[in-house]
DNA sequence: GTCTATACAGGGATAGAC
DNA sequence: GTCTATCCCTGTATAGAC
């Protein structure tokens, strides 16, 4: 033993951000996921000395990622209806991690600061690229007008995010609810 | 020391619903709301031998509550406006306790049993109740004939639940902007 | 019904060898 | 970079006196 392993950084934030989505931030300790990625919970603490460190870490590549979905669904279609069709649809997939922030806002108080930062920067970034998209969805009249860019983006990851939290109970057709209902508004904006 | 106290069974539960509320099922422990009523936490055990038992009594008299309030209300006007109004209403009140769902929600699976069971009555109960008047509103042309009924329970408890998770996290006027967005559409139904 | 005292498990974190 | 061993704290829960 004491051999190296080299773990590799992606895997233990793979492996540290599927235990957040699904037990919480405090629902995990070092052991829990030392054991899980195969080394000692004394390794783990050299890879990051103190959970905030590694809560922080997995946020922080968490928003890089969706700051990097955002901009290639950005450039990848101008069309509102279809942005947020795939948009949802990234959400909604159980396979990817939109639960991340509701369970990180969930328990925010009692995260450690750096972590608390890292999930606020989260939060404002998803709320400004939803009202990025708002925004321009009204200039090309695929919104009306009157359109409150920043109550709609916020409406829209509220209910992105409820859908999520709701749906971990384990009532089927909330998430799916939820979003057919959305789509009709957002589909038949008023006459 | 040693005399009888009896503290109310009611202050018990008030504290215990205020620290769920604020950090969560699993963020207090039995010594956190001991001290908070003023007892030992061996006393605290006398009332409710395990944190199950805590909790899921906690999340009892919380869905009691909300079948009180939801039958008050369904007997107080027929309107569908008026009762959404008044319920988003209740939800919104930070001084009210439409939090505790969502961090039950977010922490489900790190619930013990009984709580589990407990909470998926609640949101059962509270999607049943929406349904019911989303039901009626139809049956008084105040929503369209087309709308489902489900989706739309669905859709308006993620979009409550979501923003009170999210205005956790500090960003003001989440609550308030998913709000306006509802009301908005559900003011002005499709043409 | 309340207390003191305590058991026992599990948490985050560190020391120091390899 | 990894390990074993350990510290210290906090969590749930219990025993037994008053």
């Amino acid at each position: 033993m004491a051999k190296r392993k080299d773990i590799s950084l992606t895997d233990l934030l793979d492996s540290a951000q599927e235990l957040i989505r699904h037990r919480g931030p405090g629902g995990f300790s070092f052991r829990d996921l030392a054991a899980e990625v195969g080394i000692s919970s004394a390794s783990l603490h050299h890879h990051f000395p103190t959970k905030d460190d590694l809560l922080s870490a997995v946020v922080l590549r968490h928003r890089d990622a969706w700051n990097r979905r955002f901009a290639a669904l950005a450039a990848e279609t101008e069309d509102w209806p279809r942005r947020w069709g795939l948009l949802s649809t990234k959400f909604a997939s159980p396979s990817l991690d939109g639960y991340l922030l509701g369970m990180l806002a969930a328990n925010f108080g009692s995260l450690p600061p750096a972590s608390q930062n890292e999930t606020q920067l989260l939060h404002s970034n998803l709320t400004g690229w939803l009202a990025r998209f708002v925004t321009e969805a009204k200039k090309r009249d695929e919104l009306p007008q009157e359109t409150d860019v920043e109550a709609m983006a916020h409406a829209l990851l509220s209910m992105l995010q409820g859908g999520l939290l709701l749906g971990r109970i384990g009532a089927p057709g909330v998430m799916d609810g939820a979003l057919r209902q959305t789509d009709e508004w957002l589909e038949h904006p008023r006459s």
